[in-house]
Parts: structure tokens; C-alpha cells; sequence
RNA sequence: GCUCCCUUCGUCUAGUGGCCUAGGACGUCGCCCUCUCACGGCGAAAACAGGGGUUCGAGUCCCCUAGGGAGCGCCA
């Protein structure tokens, strides 16, 4: 039978670090066994559902490249499927209309919890028959059964046994009718065909009511894998407190997907010892039997050294594609500049992210630059002086203007001068980039083209004159 | 409170009764490479939550305790 997952978001919020985890095991799962996925929106809650939640979890999950192969399905759009179901039910006897109002709900759940018990509907219109006190409020509710076990055989838990008199009668309909998440979940698993569920384990408490429900339906029970949850670094619950939890910002922090994708997956799973992995290599390699069962705390460090390896294998052209946006937001612009592929092929191992490609490019791009005081200060100094003028003579002269001839002429400075490369390097990279940290020097000049390294030294030799013109 | 789940270095994890003197990765620290910052290379410190069992032998199986998490909604 062919696997077909599903990833069910409700539309909530934006979608989140642990949201893209459980589409990401879900869409690997389908791909691993040549099955599907479904998208699904669950916005049968109106109150707190939106459109752009909506927008901003299809953009997620279109950045990461998790595509699926059915739906999206809109739980509103479904209501007069669960309507159906929720009437074969009670047709059925297996759910029942309840008249208790909220007030007696509330206030039996408080003299349990006074009492030390789980709260839970005591059954008050279990057995009830008949139409119920004229202008009530009326919800259906399903009934559980009192005695027994329910075994979730779950793929990461192992069997997990609930005893059914933990159970209560849940509520399927609301007073208004509408269907509430759990008859929606289940009645769409079925339509769906759903053969897997892997989701949160934050759900593992509520699938014996599901179990329920779907096989009082008819339904066939799915192939059920909780996954442990995702923890802010400190271990607690991720959430905004900790910074980015949203897919996107991550984006727009100069992360690759595939780097993101990656780091995600290695949180709740594992093979042997590897730790980067191509989708390809995933798809073969992801399989449920090696998903944890605990909880995983979230790290910056090791995505964004992830990240890294990414940017150091990644063919130059994805680079480039992906820094795009970057340098145009930064309006560095190669008519002023190197060519993008040049500018990160120079930075591309000291970088972490396609941010701090872009950052650490600036230099090189636009006419002049303002030299970083503490850098200038401490080398721009009379010392420097002789070193920049002889640079500026003999770089004059170089021809072609390239790598390997300016690495040659620079180390002849040094030579004639009867310095290291170091003393005649670090002047002259404050003297081009501004600052003392680049790519080797003469990767810096060449990127900077013969004419803006000249008219930098020009300017660095002015500074060195004017600061040891000053007394101190 | 009740029920369920979880527990190996700071973090992600390997480990499915002897291969464990507990391995790898991130981070940290040291050294090397070196024109700077990085990359890279080498090395170090760093964990089986605690207690009972079972077994010739337990990180691995069982029980208890502790800690953490989830569920117990006319939220999903």
C-alpha cells in the first residue's frame, strides 16, 4: 500500500522551527517510500485562524522546499463532510446530544480537581433519550468506551496502553454545530487516506480519543509516530522569548534551507555518526525507526555551523542565486565592484551566512571607504608611510593585473623593503579595505581592481602624513 | 491532582547485554598552519539522573525514586 503522510497545520501563527521539523520527517517519510504527502489546514477554530498565518506557512514552506502532492484542504471548506459524520455517529449510538451547560461543566470540573481527580465529564446525558430541555445548548459528544484498554502501537514509543475509563466523553460538535479538531482530524485521515501520522508527541495523549472516534467511523487506524518536541536552548518550550522560531526569519538571516533542513532533521534523528546529508541522501536514508524519543533543545551554533559547511559546498552558482537579494538589499552593486561570484568565492569559507558574505564584502564595492578608526590609528602610522608609497609605485606597474602577479609584487615590496609580508600586507590591507580583517591580500586587491587600490593607498598615505603631522 | 511520555558530555547524538577504558559532531580550551580574519590539521577537558534488582556480565532488561514534558477545553 502506498505511504501517504500528511502535514496539518493550524493556521495559527507563522510556521515554526518544530512545525517545519514535522513537515520535514512527513515529507521525507512519503518521498522515502515513493508515497505523498498531504497539506492540510486546520482552521476549523474561526477565532483564531487567519489569512496571513495562512500566507505565511504556504511561504515557509515554499522557501523550504517542502512541496506536497495533495490538497491544500481547508478544514472550513470540509464541514458538511463532518456534519455527515458527526450524524452517522448518533445515528449510529455511538455519540449522543448533551444539554449540560457550561456552568454545570465548570463547576463539576472544579469539585474534582478540589477532590484530586482528573476532571472529566461524568456521562450526565450518557444515557439520556429523548429531546432535552427546550432552548438549551446542545453539543454531541462521543462515546467512549468505560472499560478496557486501548494500545496505541506507536513506531517511536512502542505500545503505549490507555486505560479507557481515563477517557471521557469528548465533544465532537459544538453548540453551533461546527465540528471540533478531533472529529476533523479523523474524518480527514480517513478521506485522505492517510497511512501515517507523524506528528508531535504532544499528541500521543489525545490518540486513543482519536482511535476511537476514527474506528467508530470505520476507519483503518494509521501507522502512528510521535516525535519528540523541539526545546528553546534552555530547554523550556520554544518560543518567541528565544529569539527566531519563525522559518522565515531564518531566511532573512542569511541561512541556506537545505543548511536549515539539515540542522532540523539531526534534532530527534540520527545515522550512525553522519551529520550533513543532501536531500538525496536523506530521502534514502530517513527512516522512523531511528527517531529519538526525547525532547531536543534548539542550538544556534551548530545550524550555523552547519550553515557554514553549506556555504563552503555549495556549487558557487546556488551561492550566488541565494546571496542575490542580500547584496541587492545591501545596494552593493558589481558596476561598482566585483562580480557576485568573485566577492563569494572570497568569502565563502569565512563566512557563516549569506549575511556575513555580504557584510564582510562591503568594502569592496562603491568608490571610497572610511578606514575603522582603531584600525587606522594603530596602523596608518608614520611607519607605514615608506611601505605604502613603494606599494603604490610598484602596483602602478603591475601587469596583468592578477593574483598570482600581485601576491609576487607585493612579497617584492617586502623583499626590497627588507620586511616581513605581514609588515607590508596588514598596512596595506587598512590602506584598501578599511579594516584589518579581509581575504588574503592580494585575493583583496585583485577584487578591488588596480584603480580604487590605488586611489585608497592614495588616501591611506594622506592619512598617515596628517596623523604624524599631529604631536602624540 | 490524575494519566501518559521522556532522562548518555553544556548542546545534538552513537550505543538494541560482552566490540564501552562510553564513540562522533557543535561549542569551549591548547597547539600547528598563516599576510589579517577565517578555512583546515592535531590534541584536551567534558556524560550513562539516583537507588535497587535480573544476569557470569547492564549505558543497554525490570522495578522504585527524582527531575523534566505533555494531556485532562464547545483550542488545535
Amino acid at each position: 500500500m502506498a505511504v501517504v503522510t500528511r502535514f496539518p497545520p493550524s493556521p495559527t501563527g507563522y510556521l515554526h522551527i518544530g512545525g517545519a521539523r514535522t513537515a520535514l520527517f512527513n515529507w521525507l517519510y512519503a518521498r522515502r517510500h515513493g508515497g505523498r504527502m498531504v497539506f492540510r489546514i486546520e482552521d476549523t477554530d474561526r477565532e483564531r485562524s487567519t489569512q496571513a498565518a495562512v500566507d505565511a506557512i504556504f511561504e515557509g514552506m515554499q522557501w523550504l522546499g517542502l512541496d506536497y502532492d495533495d490538497g491544500p484542504y481547508f478544514q472550513t471548506q470540509r464541514f458538511d463532510r463532518y456534519h455527515g459524520a458527526i450524524d452517522q455517529l448518533i445515528r449510529e449510538g455511538k455519540a449522543y446530544h448533551c444539554y449540560c451547560s457550561k456552568d454545570r461543566l465548570e463547576t463539576m470540573r472544579n469539585e474534582q480537581m478540589a477532590r484530586k481527580e482528573k476532571p472529566r465529564y461524568d456521562g450526565h446525558c450518557r444515557e439520556r433519550s429523548g429531546p432535552g430541555p427546550a432552548g438549551a445548548g446542545t453539543v454531541v459528544r462521543f462515546r467512549t468506551p468505560q472499560d478496557g484498554n486501548l494500545i496505541v502501537a506507536d513506531r517511536v514509543h512502542g505500545d503505549v496502553v490507555f486505560a479507557n475509563d481515563e477517557l471521557d466523553d469528548l465533544i465532537i460538535a459544538r453548540s453551533d454545530g461546527t465540528p471540533t479538531y478531533h472529529l476533523a482530524v479523523v474524518v480527514d485521515d480517513i478521506d485522505m487516506g492517510i497511512t501515517h501520522v507523524i506528528r508531535g508527541d504532544d499528541h500521543l495523549n489525545n490518540t486513543p480519543r482519536q482511535v476511537h472516534i476514527l474506528e467508530g467511523l470505520g476507519g483503518v487506524r494509521p501507522v502512528y509516530a510521535h516525535v519528540p518536541m523541539i526545546n528553546g536552548p534552555d530547554g523550556k518550550k520554544l518560543s518567541k522569548r528565544h529569539g527566531a522560531v519563525s522559518v522565515t526569519q531564518y531566511r532573512d538571516e542569511g541561512f541556506l534551507p537545505e543548511a536549515l533542513l539539515n540542522y532540523l532533521v539531526r534534532l530527534g534523528w540520527s545515522h550512525g555518526d553522519d551529520e550533513i546529508f543532501s536531500l538525496d541522501e536523506l530521502i534514502e536514508k530517513f527512516d522512523i525507526d531511528a527517531i529519538n524519543k526525547s525532547a531536543a533543545s534548539f542550538n544556534r551554533d551548530k545550524l550555523l555551523w552547519v550553515n557554514q559547511q553549506y556555504l563552503q559546498s555549495a556549487p558557487l552558482e546556488r551561492l550566488i542565486a541565494a546571496s542575490r537579494p542580500y547584496f541587492v538589499a545591501a545596494e552593493l552593486d558589481s558596476a561598482v565592484g566585483p562580480s557576485l561570484e568573485d566577492a563569494i568565492e572570497a568569502q565563502r569559507t569565512r563566512a557563516k551566512t549569506l549575511l556575513e558574505i555580504v557584510d564582510k564584502s562591503r568594502s569592496f564595492f562603491g568608490e571610497s571607504i572610511e578606514f575603522e578608526p582603531a584600525a587606522a590609528q594603530k596602523i596608518l602610522t608614520a611607519e607605514a608611510l615608506p611601505v605604502l608609497r613603494a606599494l603604490a609605485a610598484t602596483l602602478t606597474a603591475v601587469e596583468p593585473w592578477d593574483k598570482p602577479i600581485l601576491h609576487a609584487a607585493v612579497e617584492a615590496v617586502a623583499t626590497s623593503l627588507g620586511l616581513k609580508l605581514g609588515q607590508v600586507a596588514q598596512p596595506l590591507r587598512v590602506a584598501v579595505t578599511g579594516g584589518t580583517a579581509s581575504p588574503a591580500i592580494d585575493v583583496s586587491l585583485a577584487l578591488l581592481g588596480r584603480d580604487r587600490c590605488l586611489a585608497r593607498i592614495g588616501r591611506a598615505v594622506a592619512y598617515c602624513e596628517s596623523s604624524s603631522a599631529k604631536p602624540g
